[in-house]
Formats: structure tokens, sequence, C-alpha cells
DNA sequence: GCCGCGGCGGCAACGGGTTGCCATGTATTG
DNA sequence: CAATACATGGCAACCCGTTGCCGCCGCGGC
């Protein structure tokens, strides 16, 4: 009997535990992992021991030859966009109650850094959410060949993906415009590399069509406060009465940066944005958004991923879709009158007429 | 030669390796993992072959018998919190450059549900960093017992700690409002679990005895815009003209909750809070709060845990201390003299005196 | 010519579970 | 009562690297 109160400073292994319950190891390990394979008593009498042993069994050992770590990897564009907090929130529940631990991975808006993590990470990792991936479709498939993927924020073919229904978050928010009086709307771009600014302008163009509502693009600009503030000074250039931004930071840094400048919001200028983050409610004016189901973008996707980790085929056909609303607050009012002027009255310098300028 | 492009669908092994590249299964790994202990003609051959091949050592593999993962824990308190996602950053840098994947573990300001997420991921990474942890000391001993681990934003005994200048930056609050004619100044208490909840509130005894200025305690409430505004609430029943809030999204909350109820601030309550989150700066008045080196909080601790991983002792003597600033904006301004009233103008009810209450 | 030593590579024993297959004993069936 | 089926448990191989130790070889020293 050589491990009487506990070996000495080592893990407990099942070698320990099966000495002491008087089977042999392999017992001990199915009494854990196929419980139906042994004899109820035996395997009580065994999960006994190991519980006055401190048993627990080493997840890296069982990787080994299951090849399973009951991990996964949840890859985010940016954790300082509080867009990803109800979203990784809503994946951690799900990856939680399935008894999966999260990997978190930020990849700091940058492809190069986020396909070097996913790298990294791919091999520990039972399956892959992608949130706003900043990756190359083909990259995307790379990594999806390998490993369970589901993305989300993006469609892609041959990949589960989930998103949002943003042509429709679009549409309501040019109908709310249209109907303030507003006949052109600006959209101010977020990333080139984000699928959603790419879904965002070409929903706008069609609703824009079907409303009979002209729109244009300004940017592409840094999807944060500072872009915003950026896509401030460039819309005093090409001046608007209404603007959707690509997202809610970037419409608060829109807001600041035209009010420091003298420009009514929404007196002068309407401002709509995206995703409902928890600021849009504390800046003032109050910011008239698109709101997303954060939390249940981020269960979904993980939700979907588990069950492709267990087996299921990970259907690939359509993207899933979840709805939006658009939550209207106090940035939108009805269009400035602005009596016998074409042009807003804030106006200073002369309007830059024609299609929007894209940064490289 | 079995493996002529590539074994059909499994993963390549050293051995696989070894067979092309005619030398043992050993030699490669040591090719790989301490390349000074093999012919550097012979070590780069297998470096040919391996690339040739696709090879790439197993981590979990190697996990099994050098028991290092080359991942670290971060747990943070609640991810919804923007105050975590900069000590993320910190963290994530530090450890990416080290070689370090970083899991991360959102405890959703539950001890259980802290407690569960450490021990299912303990035996999987090589360190942990406790970011606010809301355990009980004796759980964190246990824990570092157990694993290297560093605690951020909390002072242990025997464990290694970063703090911040917590007592200096409630100190300069109170200068702050002091100067400001204040000469009370209500705390609005946050989590009882949080451990810098404690130090800022005796900071602000302690401040209060040397500059004369009574202090006194309300709550705790929740650490959340929404716990500010029912503290709000409570202010109304316990006026006050100088208020220190636990942190930032408390701040906002009293802020919100006050204005709802036709109180000014600053005109008639100064609000300060802790922590400068991003939305600090963009509330309605912009909030005057005490600054903390929340990027440096999470490389420090991170930096100091790789060093522990390392084989470095961990030196448990004194916390290591970051400074802290006072960052002056809006939301504080002189007391409002209210002439021939001891109390503000704004008290419509009877105020309650004595010491504060305590939640349960 | 013999010995010692350093460089290099291989053998084999791990690390801690998992699992296919077989042996035993008992229950069921004809 | 024989034959078959099933429930249990053990053996041993395996997952994929890592590492202690040993052997071989060539070289320099005495």
């Amino acid at each position: 009997m050589p491990d009487q109160t506990r070996p000495p400073g080592q893990r407990v292994t099942i070698y320990d535990v099966a000495l002491e319950a008087d089977v042999s190891p392999s017992t001990v390990s199915r009494a854990f992992s196929r419980p139906s394979r042994v004899n109820s008593e035996t395997a009580e009498r065994i999960r006994q021991v190991a519980g006055r042993l401190g048993y627990r069994t080493n997840p890296l050992a069982r990787a080994l030859t299951t090849s399973r770590t009951q991990m996964i990897a949840l890859v985010i564009a940016d954790i300082t966009n509080p867009v990803y907090a109800e979203i990784v929130r809503g994946a951690q529940e799900v990856a939680a109650d399935g008894e999966y631990t999260t990997v978190l991975i930020d990849a700091q808006e940058s492809d190069r850094l986020e396909r070097a993590a996913v790298e990294r990470t791919m091999s520990t990792v039972d399956g892959i959410v992608l949130a706003s991936s900043r990756m190359s479709d083909s990259a995307i498939r790379m990594v999806a060949k390998q490993r369970p993927v589901v993305v989300l924020n993006r469609a892609l073919a041959d990949v589960p993906c989930v998103v949002t229904d943003d042509p429709r978050g679009v549409r309501r928010a040019a109908e709310h415009l249209g109907e303030l009086g507003h006949d052109h709307i600006t959209y101010v771009a977020g990333p080139q590399a984000s699928w959603p600014n790419g879904v965002r302008w070409r929903s706008l163009l069609e609703a824009g069509m079907e409303l009979e509502i002209k729109v244009r693009q300004i940017g592409p600009f840094s999807p944060t406060m500072a872009g915003g503030e950026r896509a401030a000074q460039e819309l005093c250039a090409r001046p608007a009465t209404a603007v959707l931004a690509f997202n809610d930071q970037m419409a608060i840094g829109i807001i600041r940066g035209l009010s420091r400048m003298g420009v009514n919001v929404p007196g002068d200028v309407s401002v709509v944005g995206f995703d409902n983050i928890l600021a849009a409610d504390i800046v003032t004016p109050r910011l008239t958004t698109v709101a997303a189901p954060l939390y249940a973008e981020g269960s979904a996707a993980t939700r979907h991923l588990l069950t492709m980790i267990e087996g299921a085929p990970g259907h690939t056909g359509r993207p899933m879709v979840l709805p939006v609303r658009l939550v209207v607050r106090d940035s939108t009012a009805a269009r400035n009158p602005s009596p016998g002027r074409a042009r807003p009255s804030w106006v200073r310098q002369r309007p830059v007429p024609g299609p929007a300028a894209h940064l490289p």
C-alpha cells in the first residue's frame, strides 16, 4: 500500500486510484469516461476512492488519445470594442454549459496577428468561432479544413455562418431617416476588411434606391471614436444632414467631432449608429442605432460549433441570420428645413460634389 | 518509403519525419527542442524534411512530459466592464511575446463561477493571473500552491501581487474636492468581495481625517451603471455635495440618476469616479476620475507571472504598486454655496443622519 | 598502442489516460 | 443440461513527444 494518505507531491493518477480501489487502471478510466461499461457498484467505489485521493483526470493526457481538449477558441477583432463583451459572454455561457473552456484571442484588428494566433492555437482546441474575422476567405477556409469553424458576422460559402440581418437594419434606419425628411444619407465606412461594412453599404445603396433617397459613402475610417472624429472633419468638407455610421463608436466620435465644430446633432445632422453598445445610451444626444442581439450571436455560434464538434455535419447552406431592431433615441430628428438653401445651414466650406472618396 | 507525399489524413509526427530523414525519432525531437544536442547538418536536414512534410510539434504531447503547455489563464471579474479590455490587451501582449497563449476567463462577478472555471483550467495552464478576483484569500492561496499565480488589484500575503496606488488616488480626489469647498464626501461602495473597494473606503476615511473632511459610505451596490442609478436614489435620501464612486460605471449611473431627478452635476453635486474608462469622457458632464494604468497592470502582472513560470522565485514581499493620477474633468465643481442652509439646496426629504447603511 | 573524452545518435522508459480484444463468470435460452 | 449471450474486468498497445543513459566513433594525449 504505497500511497496511504497521499503520494508525496505528485499528481494523483488513475494508477493510484486503481491500486487503492483494487482494480486495474483501465477500469478506473472507464469508470469516468464510460460509466455504463463498468459495474455500478464498482464505479461508485472507484469514485469514492478518487474523491478521497483527490484525483482529477488530466485533460492533456486524455486529449492525447482522444484528440479532444474540451477547449474552443473564440477569435474577436478587437477586445477594446464593447460589442464583443456580450458576444464573449454568450459564447462562454454555452461553452461552459458544455464543459468547454474558451480561449479568447484578440486580433487587434490585424489580419497578421489573427492568423498567427489562430495558427498557434488551432492544434490545441476542438473548434473555433471566428467573430468578425479580418482574415481572407481563403485563410478561413484553410482553417475550416483542419478544425470545425463557425464564422460570426460574415457569410462565406462552405463554412457555417451566423450573421445579423444588417440589410433589414439598414433599411429600417433609412426608412426612419426618410420619414424625418432626409433625402440624402451619408454612410461613414469602417474597415474594408470587415465584412459587415460592405453589407451595410450595399444595403444602404439598395434601400436608397427603393426609398428614393440619395446615398454616398465616405471613408474608410478606423472603427473607433477617433475614427469617427476624423470622419466628422471630412463631413464638414462634404456636408450631410443624415449620417449612418458603421458602428456606434464611430457614431459617437462623429457626434463629438461635429459638436466641437459647432454643428448641432440632431438639429443640423442626424446620426445613426450600429450595435447599440452601452455608451450609445450615455452620449448626449443619446444615439439612435441598430441593435444587434450580441449575446445571442455568441451563444448561437458557439452552440452550432459544439454540435459540429460532437460530429454533426455543420450545415453550410444558408447562413443563420439573427434579427436586429432599430432603437430610436435622440440623435435623429426631422431635417432642418433651412429654407431657401439646398445645403444645410452649417456649411461653411464649398461642398464637394461627386461620389465618395476612398482612402487607400 | 511509406509516406511519399503525405500520410492520408493523419497528422505528421516525429516518426514520419524520422523515417523520411532516416534518423531516429528522438533525434527529430532533439532537432527541435535541443538543437545544440544534434549535429547541425543533421538538424538542418531534419528541418528540411519536417518542413516538406508539414510537421508541427503537437503541444499536447509535449505538455504531457514537460508539463508546460505554454498557456496562461487570465481571470477577470466581468468582461462587460471596459476596464478589463485594456488589462487583457496588456496581458496578451506580454504573453504573446513570450509565446504564450492566453485563456481568458470571465468570472461574471461570481465567486462560485470563478472557482469552478479556475478549477477546470488550472491543470491546463502554466500559470494564472487573477485580476480582481472575487475568491476568498484562502481559495487563492490554495490555487497558488498548485500553480504560479499573480494577483492583480489585490494584496495578499505570500502571493505575488500587483496593485494600483489607490490610496494616493483617493487622497488626490479628496484634496481636489476639498479645494472646491466640499467638507463632506460620500463614498458609494462597490462589491464587498472586491478588494479595492475596501481599500478605497479606508483610504477615504484616512484622507478625510487628515484633510478634515467628513466622510461616509453608502452601499454596497452593483459596480455597474444600474448600480449607480440605484445609488443615486439613495443619495436623495441622504444628500451629499460630493460623491466618490467605486468606479466609473457607477459614477456614470449616479450622474444619470441624479440628473433624472433634477439634481445638477456638478452644480449641486460633484461626482468622482475611478478607472477612467472611455465612457468617462463621453458622458455629460465629462467625468472627473482617478485613472489607473490599465495596460501596464496587465502587462506587469503577466511579465511577473512569466518569470515565475521560468523558475524565478516570485517575490512575495511587498506588492508591486503602480501609480495613478487624477483626471479632472467637468463632473466636479465648487460647492454650491446655498447660503443660509447647511444642506444642499436640492434636498427635498429630511436628511437621515448617522453612519452609512450596509446592504446584506 | 592504449586510454580517455567529447560529439552524436539510438534505445527504451516514461507521462496519464483510452480502447480493442480477450477471459471469466453469470444469466438466459432451447 | 448444454449452448449461447451478456456483463465485467484485465491486458497491452497506443497517442506523440521527451529525456536519461548507453554505445559507437574519431581524435588527442601520453
